[in-house]
DNA sequence: TTCCTCTAAATCATCTGATGTGTTCAGTAT
DNA sequence: ATACTGAACACATCAGATGATTTAGAGGAA
C-alpha cells in the first residue's frame, strides 16, 4: 500500500507551500516558468502540469503573456458536483428542479423555527432589492433570488443544506442561462413576501406552505415552457 | 469581449466529447497519449496538460503504465462541499443526518416508481453482501451502505439525486470513522429488505415509509450515542 | 492442468530545447 | 496629453529522448 505521489503532484504541494511561506495574497504574482522550475527543481513541463492542476483547483489562474496569479476564487472549485457533464440537459434543470422542490419547503419550516432578527432582517432587505430590479427590469434578479434562497438555508441552521443549496441555485441559474428558459414573474414577488413574513412570524407550516408553492409554481413553469418548444 | 479558449481548454472539451461520443462507460480506457494527441492533432504536451485538468477536476484517472481512464467519480470534486472545513463535526454529522431525512424517504419513493429490473437485482445483491458482511464482522458494510443508498439513487430517475446522495452518505461515514460512533445494527439488515422489497414491488408509499423509518432509527440511534458522551 | 516467475510490450512520467503568441510598459511622435 | 510602436517578458505549444510502472503472456515447475 505505498502512496507515492508523482512529481507533478509534489510539485502542486510545494507551489501551495510557497504561496504559503511567502504569503502570497489573492492577486499577487507567482515566479515565471523558469524561475519556478528552477527553484523547485523540476522540469518545466512538470511545473506546467502542477500549476495547470492549481488553475482546474481554482487556487491558481493563469494569464499569458501577463504572467500566473494567486486566484480570487479561494480554490471554490466550479461545478463541483459535476452537473455539467450530464448529457441530457433539460432532464438534467428538471432533476435539480425536483430536488429543489424536495429540500426547500422543509428548510424554510427550519428557517421558520430558527431564523435570528439579523437573517430576517436580510430577508426582508433581499426581498426589497429583488422587487426592485423586477421593477426597472434588471438582469441581477437571477444572482438576488440565489442570495435569497440561501440566507433561508443559512437560517434553517442546517450547515449541511448552506453548503447544498447554492450549488443547487446556481447550477440552475447556469443552465438556465444558455436556454434562456425561466423569467421571473409577478407572483414570485409575492411568494417571496409571503416566505419572508411566514419566517418572521415562526410560522414553520406557512414557510412550508409558502414555499411549497413556490416550488410548484416555478415547476409548472418550466413544465409549461418546456412543452411549448 | 473575446472569449479565446486555450489550445489545453480546447483539447479538455474535446476529450469530453470524445467520451460522450464513443459512449464511453466509467472505467473504459482511453486511447494513449500518442494516438489521442495524434487524433486531435495537438502535441503530446498540450494534451498532457488536457488530461491533467479533466484529472483535477475528477472526470479522468491516470494510472501510469495502464493508462488513462473515466473516472468513477463522475467529476464529483473530492469534498466538493468543503464539509472537512466545517469545525463542529458532531453539528455537522446530526446536519448531514438531517439532510438525509429530508432526501431519502422521497429518493426511495421515486425509486419504487422508476426502478428497472437491472436496479433491483444490483440492490438485491448488495443487500445480500452488506447481512454477510454483518456475519462476518467486516468493515466493509459502511462502504457496501454507501452503494446501496447510491443505486437507489440511481433508481430514482433524478440524476442531480445521484449526484448529491454519495456526497451525503460519505461524508457521514468519514466522520463516523473519526468518531467511530455508528454501527450496523440488526434492525439495519431487516429494513434494508423492506426497502429493497417496496422498490420491487413498485410499491411508492411502501418505499418512502421503510426509508423514513430507516432514517428516524439512524438519528435516534446517533442522538442516543452523543448523548452518552 | 494449474500456478508461478520473469520478461517484453505498452503506457504514462519527466526533462530539455526550440518556437509561437499574448501582455506590458517605456519611449517616441503627434 | 494622447496614441503608436517595439522590445522585453511571460505563458503556449510542439517535438524528441529517456525513465518508471503496469500488465499480459510466454515458459517452466509442481
Amino acid at each position: 500500500m505505498e502512496e507515492t505521489k508523482s512529481l507533478v503532484e509534489q510539485t502542486s504541494d510545494q507551489i501551495i507551500h510557497f504561496i504559503t511561506e511567502n504569503d502570497l495574497e489573492i492577486g499577487d504574482r507567482l515566479p515565471n516558468e523558469y524561475e519556478l522550475s528552477d527553484k523547485l527543481s523540476v522540469g518545466r513541463s512538470t511545473l506546467r502540469e502542477a500549476v495547470r492542476d492549481l488553475a482546474s483547483r481554482n487556487i491558481l489562474e493563469v494569464r499569458q503573456g501577463a504572467g500566473t496569479f494567486v486566484s480570487d476564487k479561494r480554490g471554490i472549485a466550479t461545478d463541483p458536483l459535476g452537473f455539467s457533464l450530464i448529457k441530457d440537459q433539460d432532464k438534467m434543470i428538471y432533476d435539480l428542479f425536483e430536488l429543489r422542490y424536495i429540500l426547500e419547503p422543509t428548510m424554510a419550516a427550519l428557517a421558520a423555527k430558527h431564523a435570528t432578527g439579523e437573517q430576517i432582517k436580510k430577508l426582508n432587505i433581499l426581498r426589497d432589492e429583488i422587487e426592485n430590479s423586477f421593477k426597472n427590469n434588471t438582469e441581477e434578479h437571477v444572482e438576488l433570488d440565489i442570495k435569497f434562497h440561501t440566507v433561508i438555508a443559512e437560517a434553517s441552521g442546517n450547515v449541511a443544506l448552506l453548503h447544498i443549496i447554492p450549488i443547487i441555485n446556481e447550477s440552475i441559474a447556469l443552465f438556465n442561462k444558455n436556454y434562456n428558459i425561466l423569467h421571473l414573474k409577478i407572483e414570485t414577488i409575492e411568494l417571496h413576501k409571503d416566505i419572508t413574513k411566514a419566517i418572521e412570524n415562526h410560522d414553520e407550516t406557512g414557510a412550508l406552505d409558502a414555499m411549497t408553492i413556490h416550488m410548484a409554481n416555478n415547476r409548472k413553469e418550466f413544465k409549461r415552457i418546456m412543452e411549448e418548444k
